[in-house]
DNA sequence: TGTACATCAGTGAACGCGCGTTCACTGATGTAC
DNA sequence: TGTACATCAGTGAACGCGCGTTCACTGATGTAC
């Protein structure tokens, strides 16, 4: 168990990444501080040396939730491409996207509480969602330029209620169906 | 404090409806069995002369959220008259709707954390979503006969969406802006 | 380069607190005769 | 209709438990000379 500045860094990173995940997964309020620091391969007290208090840890796990999950919705792909609307809409209603919340988009994870959250939070989930719209006019007016930002919003709510009522739903079949269907709208509404 | 048959039944109609309203207004983790019983106007104590459990508690709380909103699917009127697709969709993206979770659509409420309920709960929530939806396509057909269930789990995914974000965004004009540029874009697909 | 010392990441026992749940009790209700 | 009795809705103290948080301590790290 290392002591250094670079190891507390690390443990940083580890604890609020880990925490960011297992939010996106099951909401701000299922990870007790225990089961964090265990998951990390820390024990409970050291929790305090990294944060002020569980508050001050949710703030920074859902910063670092909106800011990086593996389904963004970035302009670029990893290679450095423009990405096409129509391949990040498949991507975001992909059944893959659906159940692995935890590496996702922390947009659709998280609508449904960060209204409840503090302030912090909420601010970023507010800033990070104003990114994601103007991301997502980039790509949807290199398909149609006459999209207006009405249309933006659609596409936005229907992408996050999509992916919302596909995990809630108990029927796989459903679940399927909502996320072919959104797709299929979303995309022929962008080509036509 | 009465202790008649036709009492119980009124305490326990009365936990259940505080219980399905608190739940759609903060999630079903946030109200505890002490603050429910005395919102109800009854000690802690007596909760297991109605619930085996909380759990129980909850289960029967999310069906009667799920059954009873103010903000309803249903393809009547109070009054009895067939109600119009840009009506329902006007007044479900109403600021009202957003502002009033407690008595608003329980699906919109409980998205999010409805994949994460125990299975009888989930299940009355997949039940009137799908009753929702067939309610939606009904009210949808009757502006345009050529609505596909494409169109309509489109138009469910959208309304869940705008309201969930709307809820979730901390800055109010944006909030408003959601709703209305979703119910503008829903209204005139439906027009054709 | 080596030594002495301060720092502080991480440990693990302990804290107060609120939670869901239990239980002995009260007294009004409903029933039997 | 009146009386005796069983039932049970509701009370409130008490329970074990897990939570977030505190704290005295350990020992490796980083610094001063």
């Amino acid at each position: 168990m290392g002591h250094s500045r670079d190891d507390k860094a690390a443990s940083h990173d580890r604890i609020v990444r880990i925490a960011a995940a297992r939010f996106r997964e099951s909401g701000v309020d299922s990870l007790g501080v225990a089961e964090l620091m265990q998951e990390a391969g820390l024990t409970h007290g050291g929790f305090y040396r990294h944060f002020a208090s569980r508050d001050d840890l949710v703030a920074e796990a859902v910063e670092m939730a909106l800011g990086h999950s593996r389904v963004q919705t970035t302009t670029t792909r990893p290679d450095g491409a423009p990405r096409d609307y129509a391949e990040f809409v498949a991507t975001y209603l992909d059944p893959a996207h659906r159940d692995d919340p935890a590496n996702g988009c922390a947009v659709a994870a998280l609508a449904g509480e960060a209204g409840r959250l503090d302030e912090r939070p909420r601010a970023a989930f507010t800033r990070q969602f104003k990114s994601n719209l103007d991301n997502a006019a980039t790509m949807l007016r290199a398909t149609d330029p006459d999209a207006t930002r009405a249309d933006v919003l659609l596409a936005a709510s229907a992408l996050v209620g999509a992916v919302a009522l596909s995990r809630a739903v108990s029927d796989p079949a459903l679940s399927d169906e909502i996320l072919a269907a959104v797709r299929a709208r979303l995309v022929a509404l962008a080509d036509g």
